[in-house]
DNA sequence: CTATAACCGAGACGGTACGTCGGGTCTTTTA
DNA sequence: TAAAAGACCCGACGTACCGTCTCGGTTATAG
């Protein structure tokens, strides 16, 4: 086994196969995917894939989070006082975010990734959600300190409560997701969570 | 295009096909299934497979559904009158479920396919999901008729209350699945959904 | 091991490899041919070569020889009665072969494969050498009988005195191969083996 | 285009190189024998090589030179003044050294060699055979002055009368070359040659 | 009670992509 | 500034499967 050194690897070769896989699937879906339609796009040899990356899921991933690692950092959720508004602008926005052609591709693609391997699966969650998990912590933390939020409340839970019905119906597509479902989702999450 | 006619088709190539399909998938995960593998341990010509199943994930579903059709039907929740009791009993079900690793596997790899085309998406929900959701909306129904559910609830946005938190959980694999959690999330939702 | 059934082979695509590799080989030598290039010369899988060939050199003894098979058999020597006549005849025509571009070509491909392999070596030997060398022992014999050639003289060595030298300028390129080249080796020979 | 400075060659890499690419043959056969793999043996640059040989038949080629030109210079044929024992004598010892595998494998890889490229095949017979028919040219001019082989005749074709027939035979492998058949071709060449 | 059409097993076929090897070039670091 | 090291682009390798297409052979209705 050969272990390529990190330090002569060409960093134009590494950005023009990111961006070759991200344009790819972007165009035709993860699904139509190649390790030799990167290279060929990318104008690089199939070798070079194989030299740093393990599977063509991989080379994706890669793609894809260094193509959103540049708005990364700023998840912190608003904190107007208002809890309710806070939420609904937050799972509005998520709302959003499902229904952009663009994303749910790129989203549904990297969920087929996460399932086939729970390595993958580990780290797509670490970079991608636990953040946005952990700001939204943080908002009800805040909401529990002024009171508007029960003391006992299991706070990974109530984040579940308002991410997990969007996720269901995002994943299942069981029925359309807009605003006013995450309105009433937030509705139902404040009766539950709040202090007695 | 030729249609086959039906009644010709051979019952015991079609059990042989579905039985290889399921096995296979069980032995070696469903990423490493192929057409060719399927009527090699079925005993059987490609073209039989091709002439009943438009693809690999067509065959698949068929063989999880012929596998679990046997206990179909009988999706009602219990209905003793303690809504919590009745809830908490279904979701602590749910949960061992998808703890299980043999349908752990098989539902992540009817969740693949069902990324990938909306169509087989729409057949797995329609087959497989709805009438759960519809069992849990019945007991929801009566529990809003004995006054201990918000007669404006939602109750599509309800079932989601329950089944979302825990789906979001076993699909990205943020936290143990538990009896513990099914029942919190049970009293989150029985919170949320309370009447005024 | 597979071993596949020569009932179902396909006569056409048979024919369009053979055809190409002879051509490739034709146009841009035998260094240059590759099995990917017969195959897309032929409008054929590449597998449907690795079915029935064991590799590139096989395919391209068997368009030599499928080339060359049609005027097989007439391999006879003439017997006008005078030897050193008939022997002049048949040697400038070798001559006149090794000179020939295409078949000096073809000839050095299917040398460089015989060194390369004893079985593929046997097999250009028997199929394309050895018919040549009996008949010129045939008509060697004959001119035993017509007390031409000592009654003890070795036959297979005789062969080699006139082939040999001829072979050994070809191959080494040592000097030009010309018809009075040609006859004065057949003097030298006819020296070699009159009877006393 | 570069052309490297021969002053400042490294003379141990030189005979690394060409020791690597010796014993590759010995061990694997031409066939396998790689730039990649002399390199790597020979502890060298792969652009070393290449700085210095244009292929790796050259660089094999060099190899075997090298190895053999420690006793060059003796090619003379011995002159007792009996020419059929002389030429036993010589063409026996061919026989041996064809007979011998691992020259028989090297001679082999030499003349695929050849036969790709004339101007390889230029160098290989001015530099290793032309030497060796000069001497036996050069034995037999002396019995033509003591009257053993006929004026007249052409001594560039007697020595193929010589070597042809056992190159033949070794190349074609059509029959084991003995010490027996050496003295056969002696023989009838002794009959060709001798003055009238 | 055939005969004739369909499905069936088998598997060859033209293809696409795989993951690997090696070729020859280029760049970085060391001596 | 040659040499070692090795990453790079590229082309070909031989393999695995794809989905289509014949082949007999074996049912199983329809004349």
């Amino acid at each position: 086994m050969k272990t390529p050194n990190p330090a002569r690897r060409s960093e134009q070769s590494r950005r023009a196969i990111l961006s070759a896989a991200f344009d790819l699937v972007a165009e035709s879906g993860y699904a139509k995917l190649t390790i030799e339609a990167i290279a060929a796009r990318a104008g690089v040899g199939k070798q070079t894939i194989y030299r740093w990356w393990p599977s063509k899921g991989a080379v994706f991933i890669d793609a894809f989070l260094s193509k959103t690692s540049d708005e990364e950092g700023s998840v912190a959720l608003p904190d107007t006082g208002d809890l309710g508004a806070d939420l609904r602008l937050t799972l509005r926005a998520v709302v959003d975010e499902y229904n952009d052609p663009g994303l749910d591709t790129m989203t549904r693609a990297l969920t087929i990734e996460s399932l086939g391997d729970p390595a993958i699966n580990a780290e797509i969650t670490t970079r991608l959600l636990e953040p946005h998990l952990e700001a939204t912590r943080e908002r009800l933390r805040s909401a529990q300190r002024a009171g508007q939020v029960a003391e006992d409340a299991d706070l990974s839970v109530a984040v579940e409560l308002l991410y997990g019905p969007i996720y269901h119906r995002w994943m299942l597509r069981t029925a359309p997701l807009t605003h006013e479902y995450a309105d009433t989702v937030v509705g139902f999450a404040l009766r539950a969570l709040k202090a007695a």
